[in-house]
DNA sequence: CTTGACCCTAAGGTCTACTTTAAGGTTTAC
DNA sequence: GTAAACCTTAAAGTAGACCTTAGGGTCAAG
């Protein structure tokens, strides 16, 4: 148990495509332990938390260089977890504007919608109109 | 007053690169009314009104392919505005979406953001253990 | 009449995270 | 022994909205 694996069994315990897994190798994110006598990738089973990793960080909305860093404050355990904070609180303030600038958007679409009656020529359209004319601050 | 005028003058007015305006060309957004002997771009001033309405409509969220039928609605005021306040209504689901995604991650980031004491080796940051393990619904 | 500002086209580059394609080697099952 | 399934590399394509480059024409000022 705990055998080797492949790029195609990794692939597939971690969920990912094959070619995903070649692209994480070109950015340095992860690396075969070895290849075999005809250059097949061998993994280490670990290596599918790892991906796992990737995919999580991902999923808080941290880029694949952003991940590459924690990667590899991961694996100094003796680096300080300051930089994996202030990684995490820069995030949440990124997330934050582009949320207020969806919130923007939707309160502008929102006003427009609502005083567009929905039916009739376009050229009495106040979705039309107000994108003619005046500006936004 | 309101004579012709050129593509330079034209991105000025509209605070645009000129070769903004020769992409919008290149999509069917805008187009000059004519061309000089020296096959410059020749522009109605009013030019500048429907790259206003361009960016307003991106600023809103809209794609330039959205923008595109906004467009053509405009230009045919006959139309019935029923497609343009679907499309608001679209647009607004869509950011939505967007923002319901983004506070997901955010409150994702936050709850290990405060548990994280910021000091200390990786080894033990609460951030770095929580990504390497269980999964998220 | 030349210099510099402005214009033209077509095509390639940017960014991110992949996916697809091309053109093969290798291993496994029958 | 051969065909399917799996592996290799490098390079190009995708989406969106531009920006940059290459290689010229053109026009007004001095």
């Amino acid at each position: 148990m705990d055998a080797n694996i492949g790029i195609g069994a990794l692939a597939q315990k971690a969920g990912v495509a094959t070619e995903t897994l070649r692209y994480y190798e070109r950015l340095g994110l992860i690396s075969p332990k070895q290849r075999t006598a005809a250059n097949y990738r061998v993994y280490d089973p670990a290596t599918a938390q790892k991906v796992d990793f990737i995919r999580q960080a991902q999923s808080l909305g941290f880029s694949l260089t952003e991940i590459s860093t924690l990667l590899s404050l991961h694996s100094r355990p003796t680096a300080d977890m300051a930089e994996v904070k202030q990684l995490a609180v820069t995030k949440i303030t990124d997330i934050d504007q582009k949320i207020a600038h969806l919130q923007r958007m939707k309160s502008g679409l929102e006003v427009l919608a609502k005083i567009c009656p929905g039916h009739g020529p376009t050229a009495e359209c106040p979705i039309l109109n107000a994108l003619t004319g005046e500006d936004e601050s």
